[in-house]
RNA sequence: GGGCAGUUAGCUCAGUCGGAAGAGCAUUCGGUUUACACCCGAAAGGUCACAAGUUCGAGCCUUGUACUGCCCA
């Protein structure tokens, strides 16, 4: 009984009966106590907030395709799987929920609301770990995190506790990125500036004593005039030394504005001469600090005016402008107003122009952290790959800033500090205190603020393993190996592992951060949830299967440039997918379902035909490639050599070979369809599962079988010449076919010249492989060609071929194909002449160089004479 | 303004050590050869953005220019 393989692959059947067998048997699950060398990676946690996008499939299968192949290499492989509790997103999906019900999350109260939230991520979180499962991810879910989690949030907590204590954390009044949508502050990290279309307003700002007299400023936001306290030129801008000491007017308001000279003003802006609203804007806010100016806030948390605003007050901040704007210009302040395009902030969540704003919040003291994390990098501790991006890395950290961590949310980790009602101080405590660690008096309350989501994610590495206790996961698990990321999170996350790594472990969180592209629609915009461009994994795999997508992803582009994703890489990886399961199920159908699997001793010890030869040492060749580009991370390159291998070598050549002999083939057939296989589970696990299982094999599941690996016996150089030879005469013969219009089913026959005695032995010997895949009938063996007139006439490496077609042969065409092919010969010819005839080259290149290009030039020359004999023969 | 990429076939992209320009898709022509038309066979398609330089030799190294993109201010 032979093995049957339905006609079609029917991949979602497939999918779903694996995943769930590969989990159950516990094939994912890594055990610290194992005697096996660890190999690990933490997975970049998903937003809990949503599903996955196209993006994520990209950073799920490379890091699939890199810990399938350790685990099969016999590593005790870990892939820790999890989601980031996101605070803003999923705060504002929940409350937008409850705006549809004509609530507030205020109306809930804080316990209430939080509870709520919790309730959605539950949900949530089951999607995406579904589709984690769906997309193969061979995660250990026994090891499942949450950020908010109650392991990670000690964590959090022994965190802030131990840099409160360092002098690291800060609680402070200083300028921060406010959005007056989301109610909170921001960190630097979540403001996008973009560019838009803008105005900049001139206006005229009266100078005090010189009657008449007036300067004029020049603002993108006339309305913080209200809140300016000054008035600021540079210090060797001669035209205004003499301003200093002088006092202007605000109009609208009336107050009294001191000149100051800075040199952060540009001189070029304007007319040099700027307005100072410290509480509104940085650079007015450092100049307010060096000055000593005053701080007047006119913009509140909604971006509404504040009182100090007059009669704007209440106004929103784009009513106000509007407003400040016709009052200036009824007064005969305003001078101009000009189209000008300039960089405005925008909350990265919602898109809100967010706020400079005046406040008070907690901060990390960056500075010192980041001279650990620059260590790790530079001494190679952790390495980019590509390397390239450490400079990015390096770049950042050079100018990285003290970092607002404090967040008016409620979803999140509650900042541990108590405010006391008695004497104002602050406690920070590990566990809550029950008295003011100042005052001793027990009225406490909590601070109301939760940390920034990026806070507990930089613990991430660890925080999973069990830190802050000594666990054997720890221990054994971490620092982890290889971190797998889109360059547009390195200082978000990246950067900031490093550091919290660093610092609490004294080690740095990976080994390696493979830094992949960022996948861009046809438009080449990046894919965004927003634009509605993100694409579904989820509709993709149901459409080519997923093993078809994950291997689009693979193949796509080279680490760390951006990626366009097109259709019709999709369509051809699904119609790889179905070129196996064919190539499988032709074999298979030949193979009796007790046949057993030989192994490399063995199929070494056989009679092995030239075909044999050949596919076995090009079977060795991919697999040594493969290995070599995956321990580069060059999936591209990984995925792009066994498709070559599979299709072209296996398929195309080999498959159709062994037409001729099936049956003393089938120890080859199988063995190398199963190391293929085998090489090829890391990117398409479904399919190739299925098959293994189908076909005889050792073991229980693909999953934990062995990656090939290369047998240098079974590379066979001589072999791999002779059966070029052949494919060489074949696909020169089938030119003649083609070009002549040789029907398919006529035989044609074949003349031979030149060959020396080995090598006509060689064809002879194997003159059957010609006579199938080119469609000849009889092969002779001459020692140079005939004279005969009508005959195609070609070359191949070191022999001529001759084809009688006496009757068939379209005289003229020929002799334009042979003009053709002598043509692209002389234009190899005189180009290595010139390379020979200059002695300079000869002198100074390798001498094997040197060499190499003489045997080319010779036989190119040899190929001339030829193809320019049997033109001869055709006048 | 500062930094980092990119520019190779119609499209999307490879090209690791400087030593014969590659793939997939699309195109053209021909095919029911008993695994596969999501296939098979054959072919065509390139001023490697431009300029200068280094070198015996440059897609690759250097400098400059143009254009495109991203990040940070």
């Amino acid at each position: 009984m032979s093995i049957e393989i339905p006609k079609t692959y029917d991949f979602s059947a497939v999918e779903t009966r694996w995943y769930a067998a590969w989990e159950s048997r516990g094939y994912f699950h890594a055990d610290p106590a194992s005697p096996k060398p660890p190999f690990v990676i933490v997975i970049p946690p998903p937003n809990v907030t949503g599903s996955l996008h196209m993006g994520h499939m990209l950073d799920q299968t490379i890091q699939d395709v890199v810990i399938r192949r350790k685990r099969m290499q016999g590593f005790n492989a870990l892939w820790l799987p999890g989601t980031d509790h996101a605070g803003i997103a999923t705060q504002n999906v929940v409350e937008k929920q409850l705006r549809e019900e004509g609530l507030t999350r205020h109306d809930l109260g804080r316990d209430r609301f939080v509870e709520r939230v919790w309730a959605w991520k539950r949900e949530s979180g089951d999607v995406i770990a579904r589709q984690l499962r769906r997309l193969g991810a061979s995660c250990d879910w026994s090891r499942e995190r949450f950020t908010l989690d109650e392991g990670l949030s000690r964590a959090v907590r022994e965190v802030f506790v131990r840099l409160y204590e360092e002098g690291l954390i800060y609680r402070g009044e200083r300028l921060i990125h406010w959005c007056p949508r989301c109610r909170t502050a921001l960190s630097d990290l979540e403001v996008a500036h973009t560019e838009i279309a803008g105005r900049l307003y001139r206006i005229r700002y009266p100078v005090e004593g010189a009657a008449g007299d007036f300067i004029e400023v020049a603002t993108t936001r006339p309305e913080t005039m209200l809140g300016d306290t000054g008035l600021a030129v540079h210090p060797d801008d001669a035209r205004y030394a003499g301003l200093l000491g002088a006092r202007g007017r605000l109009p609208l308001v009336g107050r009294e504005l001191p000149f100051v000279a800075d040199a952060i003003v540009d001189r070029e802006f304007g007319t040099g001469i700027v307005k100072v609203t410290p509480a509104h804007d940085p650079n007015d806010f450092e100049i307010g600090e060096r000055h000593g100016l005053e701080r007047v806030r006119v913009i509140d948390e909604d971006a509404r005016i504040t009182g100090e605003g007059g009669v704007y007050a209440g106004l929103d901040r784009f009513e106000a402008r509007k407003r400040v704007v016709e009052d200036l210009d009824a007064q005969g302040y305003l001078t101009a107003v000009e189209d000008h395009r300039h960089n405005v902030g925008h909350c990265s969540r919602c898109r809100t122009v967010s706020e400079p704003l005046l406040s008070t919040q907690w901060f990390v003291r960056t500075a010192p952290l980041a001279r650990e994390a620059v260590e790790a990098v530079r001494t190679g501790e952790t390495r980019f790959v590509p390397e390239n991006w450490s400079k990015t890395y390096f770049e950042w950290m050079r100018k990285i800033r003290d970092w607002c961590v404090s967040r008016q949310l409620w979803w999140g980790h509650r900042i541990p500090a108590w405010h006391c009602d008695g004497c104002g101080g602050i406690t920070v405590s590990r566990t809550d205190p029950d008295a003011c660690a100042h005052c001793r008096s027990g009225a406490l309350s909590q601070d109301e603020d939760v940390l920034d989501t990026w806070f507990s994610s930089q613990l991430w590495p660890f925080s999973t393993m069990g830190w802050p206790d000594e666990t054997p996961e720890l221990r054994v698990f971490y620092p982890t190996h290889l971190l797998v990321t889109g360059y547009d999170i390195i200082f978000f996350w990246v950067a900031r592992m490093v550091m919290a790594g660093k610092h609490f472990t004294g080690q740095a969180p990976f080994r390696e951060v493979y830094i992949h592209g960022l996948l861009r629609d046809a438009e080449r915009r990046k894919l965004s949830k927003s634009k509605g461009n993100a694409g579904d994994p989820m509709l993709a795999c149901d459409h080519y299967g997923t093993d078809a997508v994950r291997f689009t992803m693979a193949s796509l582009g080279a680490p760390g440039s951006d990626i366009i994703l097109v259709e019709s890489q999709l369509e051809s990886h699904r119609a790889f997918a179905t070129k196996i399961w064919n190539a499988a199920r032709y074999i298979l159908g030949h193979v009796d379902a007790s046949a057993r699997l030989p192994d490399g001793d063995a199929i070494r010890a056989m009679d092995l035909s030239l075909a044999d030869r050949w596919i076995l040492s090009r079977h060795m060749r991919a697999v040594a490639s493969v290995n070599d580009a995956l321990e580069g991370y060059f999936l591209h390159e990984a995925s792009k050599s066994i498709r070559q291998f599979f299709w072209r070598d296996f398929c195309d050549w080999y498959l159709e070979m062994t037409k001729l002999h099936p049956a003393e083939s089938r120890p080859v057939l199988l063995y190398v369809l199963e190391s293929s296989l085998r090489l090829l589970h890391p990117f398409m696990p479904f399919l190739t599962e299925e098959l293994w299982q189908r076909m005889p094999h050792r073991g229980e599941s693909i999953v934990v079988a062995d990656y090939p690996v290369p047998r240098d016996d079974l590379i066979d150089a001589a072999s791999e010449r002779s059966a070029e030879l052949i494919q060489e005469i074949i696909v020169k013969v089938r030119n003649v076919r083609a070009e002549m219009n040789v029907d398919a089913k006529t035989r044609l026959p074949l003349r031979i010249a030149g060959a020396d005695r080995a090598t006509a032995a060689m064809l002879s010997a194997n003159a059957a492989y010609v006579r199938r895949l080119a469609r000849v009938d009889a092969i002779d063996f001459v020692a140079a060609p005939s004279e005969a007139r009508a005959a195609a006439r070609a070359v191949a490496g070191p022999v001529s071929l001759e084809i009688p077609l006496a009757g068939v042969l379209d005289l003229e065409a020929e002799q334009a194909r042979l003009r053709r092919e002598i043509d692209k010969v002389r234009k190899e010819i005189a180009g290595l002449e010139r390379k020979l005839g200059n002695a300079k080259f000869v002198d100074r290149a390798p001498r094997e160089v040197v060499e190499e290009n003489r045997q080319r030039l010779a036989g190119y020359r040899d190929q001339e004479s030829r193809l320019a004999e049997g033109l001869d023969r055709l006048a």
